[in-house]
DNA sequence: GTCTATATTTTGATAGAC
DNA sequence: GTCTATCAAAATATAGAC
């Protein structure tokens, strides 16, 4: 990489750089403790004025982050969606992508899962409201509507469905279960569809 | 203690006074957003210092909350447990205390299942390593021993059972579901149960 | 675009009067 | 135990040189 540049030259440091490190640290240690100082020093550059060229404030950075974590998360939805009629094929689809997030980027499921997001982004949409999740939860309607699913409420089987799923995802990234995700995803799907799907 | 007030307005404040209020606070806006002057107002007092008198600083008040909160629930627990020897009777005792807490003392619920306590209490024990939890997780490792839950890791069982309570209670406390905790708590155990019992 | 340096604000915390 | 007043620290944010 460049370290070797480290002494001769001034780091220049790119937007995507920033909002990397930044994911990293607020989902380590969370937005409010992690400050302006932390980003910098983690980014490589000496001065917060460097953060400043790229975002407003703090809360930007934030902001940007959690918007594109949603617009790709909403992106392999769409696909999912077009690909798969069922809706037993579209959520196990989902469910194994968010499996495989939890193992290649845990950092953005521990920003999704972990993060109290409306804290530090109280003007933004929660979760529940944007636009891949309301996608979800159409699935959810589709699949009751079609007698896929059991005929319950369908934030209600969103409810079951994902609380079983998400739930595992956490004990997962906090270390309390202690495999890699993989490995846990063929019971928690069939715990989770099980909750739902109509016998 | 004396019951006459004097003719001035000030007002004397107790601890137990300044725990309510900061709970519901944290509860409501979280600890980060929670200043001490926002407590000290809160509670009908117009300088921080008459905080101090109780606690040594913000993070004691947090300490002894969650501290209180926990030991309530562990008395609880050993309660339900003395009482129940079944693990389908205790598990269903416990999710009647939590659904009746979420309606009940929401503030409570809404610290333990949506505040993210060990981004301001690192060194206090996690929510899983506590007590109260310790004690429902030897339940399910009772009721697989006693074949009367289905046998899998003890640790997967609370989590899908628990999975589907919390994630329900989550979005009772969010709004997302809009009526009160009771009224969805029966179907949520059969859901949760249903995920565990040996069939 | 990064640097040094500094301004500004907020908030946690304390001292001493009453 | 609360009050006024103030301190100290930390963090956000900016100005101007290079």
């Amino acid at each position: 990489m460049d370290k070797e540049k480290e002494n001769t030259q001034k780091k220049v440091v790119t937007q995507d750089e920033i909002l990397q490190v930044a994911l990293k640290l607020f989902a380590k240690k969370g937005y409010f403790n992690t400050s302006l100082i932390d980003i910098t020093e983690a980014v490589g550059i000496k001065t917060p004025a460097g953060i400043y060229q790229h975002f407003k404030n703090k809360q930007a950075i934030a902001t940007a982050l959690y918007g594109n974590i949603l617009d790709s998360l909403s992106i392999s939805i769409d696909d999912i969606r077009r690909r798969n009629r069922k809706a037993s094929e579209q959520l196990r689809e989902i469910v194994d992508l968010l499996f495989k997030l939890t193992d290649e980027a845990p950092d953005v499921m521990q920003f999704l899962l972990l993060v109290k997001i409306d804290e530090f982004l109280p003007d933004e949409k929660r979760l529940l409201d944007s636009a891949p999740f309301l996608k979800i939860k159409k699935i959810f309607q589709n699949g009751i509507r079609d007698g896929e699913l059991r005929s319950l409420d369908p934030l209600l089987a969103y409810t079951y469905f994902f609380g079983v799923i998400s739930y595992t995802l956490k004990m997962i990234l906090t270390g309390d279960l202690a495999k890699e995700a993989d490995s846990y995803q063929a019971q928690a799907w069939l715990v989770a569809w099980n909750a739902v799907v109509k016998k």
